[in-house]
DNA sequence: CGCCTACTTGACACAATGTAAAGTTGACAT
DNA sequence: ATGTCAACTTTACATTGTGTCAAGTAGGCG
């Protein structure tokens, strides 16, 4: 027989793989059947939908190590050397978790705790970008006219999923193109010169 | 006894009002309540949600005379004028628009109709960025290393929707400095100089 | 009067989530 | 060998919201 944790950890995976094919099949069953358990094997380890994706999101993270990535930002010597490890690492990162941001996304309207478990990711987000701001500022090559928030607010808003959906999928850049691109516009939004000299 | 026009004319205006209010009470019988008919008669006169949203939209697209305002745009003397008008009618019409436009967008993954008429509203806003990405390059203005395309992309993708909201909702910026700070965002992303020299 | 249009009431199909209850199956301890 | 337990199954049902169907009502008008 299998172990509780076992299986989900088996349910986290597929679960990812399913939300990976961005078809809409996405629901208890499509997920419980691909599994190969019953409907209600699955809401015994999962009660709730958005909890079976806030699980998945984190098994992802975790597997990924999302957060070592992150953090290889904090090794870098300047300000602008971080901000061009935090934009490739979280924008190289996007397309991993494209599938579950979608399906989590989705049910921010109609589920409270989905809309915590997103908000929160985001905020993450927001802090990595409010660290590479304040390493700029620290070099002091921050535009004179931008407060650390406002900096931040930017760097943020750029560094949406949205805006990486809109970019790579509806304008079919590559995502190279998208890292090469969302560093240049970050610099020029955020640098003083408006170039980076480093 | 009302007319079908009139009741028609009624349902969009209320539907309008109960969308603007952004609470989840956006259900069909809910909006029929409001409108002070039959969940029914609703179903009578819009045979779908995503019909009566799609023509909820249309309506405010009427009333508020968005393409005149976007026209406006065309009569500039310079392509940076005419990015200054289109980034001002648009950016200005987001928020009139945030109610009706959030609902038709989580529609968009179960309601082929509403992912439609969603889309070509975007392509709508596409196509007024491209002309005033042309009307730039036709000054000689925008940045050599850009193709007409990737400045279109550059542009459509600072001004969705979804930044707006970021921006003014999450980061509390008011509509002006949402405006200027975009404006100034994409002047520096498209312009050769990065600086607007008019 | 009778007809037509706008509307009402009430019932029901359907999809998806979530709940509840009773039964099966295999491992494993005594 | 037997009893117990955890993991799972099957079946059924509640709930919410969309959309359909059918029969009936109320008022204006030729």
């Amino acid at each position: 027989m299998m172990s509780s944790e076992q299986t989900k950890t088996r349910i986290l995976e597929t679960t990812w793989k399913v939300l990976e094919t961005r078809s809409d099949k996405n629901r208890m069953s499509d997920i419980a059947t691909a599994v190969g358990i019953s409907r209600q094997a699955l809401y015994l380890h999962y009660p709730t939908r958005a909890e079976l994706l806030i699980a998945t999101t984190k098994h992802i993270d975790k597997v990924k190590k999302v957060n070592q990535r992150l953090e290889l930002s904090r090794a870098a010597g300047s300000g602008i050397e971080r901000l061009h490890f935090f934009i490739k690492a979280w924008g190289g990162y996007i397309p991993e978790i494209h599938g579950i941001s979608v399906a989590l996304r989705n049910m921010r309207e109609n589920d409270k705790a989905a809309a915590e478990a997103w908000d929160e990711r985001m905020q993450a987000v927001r802090h990595g970008c409010q660290a590479a701001v304040r390493a700029i500022e620290k070099d002091g090559k921050l535009k004179s006219d931008l407060s650390e928030q406002v900096a931040t607010d930017i760097l943020w808003t750029l560094l949406t999923v949205e805006n990486w959906e809109r970019l790579v999928l509806d304008c079919t850049w590559s995502q190279s193109e998208y890292e090469i691109k969302m560093i240049e516009l970050a610099e020029i939004a955020l640098l003083e010169s408006g170039k980076a000299r480093n």
